[in-house]
DNA sequence: GTGCAGAAATTGGTTGGACCATTGAACCAC
DNA sequence: GTGGTTCAATGGTCCAACCAATTTCTGCAC
């Protein structure tokens, strides 16, 4: 039996598109914010319609790697190659306490673990990174007291940066906006994020100090308040509820 | 300055779509595996151009909600909800060494807090599964002799499912796949995976003891010798290069 | 009646062409 | 420079076909 001939690929249209513009990106050096050849052009240079290359872009910008704005043109919104992995998460009632909770487990150990790794990995210049943000971060909550969620989330993010694997930032970087969800909207709890304020300079501290399991024990701690902070605000919440 | 003003919403067809649907799939109360109305009926009963309607199926086709079967239909593949929140997932994939390390850095997050949460939540029935998966795993490990790759890593899965936490399961499925990209040499590591067999059983006791710490210190245990064995291997692979 | 091959209808996949809405740059008056 | 106007480029939507895979129906042979 011939058995091995042709299991020939007839599907695949919009498949194969992405492939090529993956290869095309990888080509150009092309980075984030650079622009993407229009649609029309990729429809008749790849020659396939120009629906199936829009059926190819949705795809990439549902997954977040690229944005188009009318009028203007298709922009790289991350780096993207042609051998790297998509896996949406989906999260039934994102909207709820449970959720949120669901999000912070997540970053309970991957915090703990980033925190522990950066305290063994980071060299002077990371340090010195993560404790600028620090700073910066502290100054914000002295003005504005309290609402520094923009500086916070960069002294978290620098971190993750710190810890020599780029799966932390990534993996943390997918649930950006829900943490954001709440910490903008703090639930009715009017001092929100103040309890986890100390812990950013106590793990920053046993990070510089190389003490992993110090590090790891405070990010902990720092969870835990926040932690806290929800479950407060869960109850203020079903209080009003029933107002 | 006034800062917060958020750009206004003029058009979101296709996102309209999605919401429409969502809404039906609640009403009618689809689950998975079940039919959704054509293409050619949702643009005629929402007034859109199938064009607009398949762009907005391919959305959720990206995010593997839905099943699209050309000559069949279109079919759920997940449930939905009209107030779920997406996260999309992409890593850079990294075919070598170090990125494999990368995974299982985070896998020794994941699975250590994974594993505590089962143990403080798991119920009977999850128990009951989990041991299932254990006998099963620990029988092939004795036919076949350490390949037991497939059983091991359902066993692992059992464990995030009961841990009351979707998004562990998910994410750590991402990990899985880039670990199966660098699965197909099998590093020369003959008996890989022999030294972390025993703690399958460990973590289960501790697990259905309710004992998270100890199920805590069992998981790593197990990502330690996973960690041993992958080291071991890339010495070999080093070795062999130089031939 | 049963079973099965072929026709017909159904359904997602693709194409090409058209028009609309937004954007941004060039241009112009002031 | 500032503020409009024009205009070409670009993504967003629509339509009307046709293709390809699948399912369903039909009708014949037995």
């Amino acid at each position: 039996m011939t058995d091995s001939l042709p299991p020939i690929q007839t599907t695949a249209r919009d498949d194969a598109v992405l492939k090529a513009l993956a290869g095309f990106v990888r080509q150009e050096s092309l980075g984030p914010g650079e622009k993407l050849p229009t649609e029309r052009i990729l429809a008749e240079r790849l020659k396939v319609s120009r629906n199936t290359v829009r059926e190819a872009l949705t795809r990439w910008e549902g997954l977040g790697l690229v944005e188009r704005r009318q009028g203007s043109g298709t922009y790289l919104k991350a780096a993207v190659s042609p051998d790297m992995l998509h896996m949406p998460l989906t999260l039934a009632g994102g909207n709820d306490f449970a959720g949120l909770m669901c999000t912070l487990e997540i970053r309970r150990a991957l915090e703990a673990e980033a925190a522990a790794l950066c305290a063994i990995r980071a060299g002077k210049a990371e340090l010195a990174e993560i404790e600028r943000k620090l700073d910066i971060m502290e100054e914000a909550f002295r003005t504005r007291d309290g609402m520094s969620s923009e500086e916070d989330w960069e002294f978290h993010q620098a971190i993750f940066r710190a810890s020599g694997n780029p799966l932390f930032e990534q993996i943390i970087a997918a649930m950006y906006e829900l943490f954001h969800r709440f910490w903008e909207h703090p639930l009715g709890v009017r001092d929100f994020g103040h309890a986890s304020f100390p812990y950013h300079r106590t793990i920053f501290d046993c990070i510089a100090a190389h003490d992993p399991e110090g590090a790891r024990r405070e990010a902990l701690k720092l969870i835990a308040t926040v932690e806290d902070d929800l479950k407060r605000g869960a109850a203020n919440l079903k209080l009003s509820d029933r107002k």
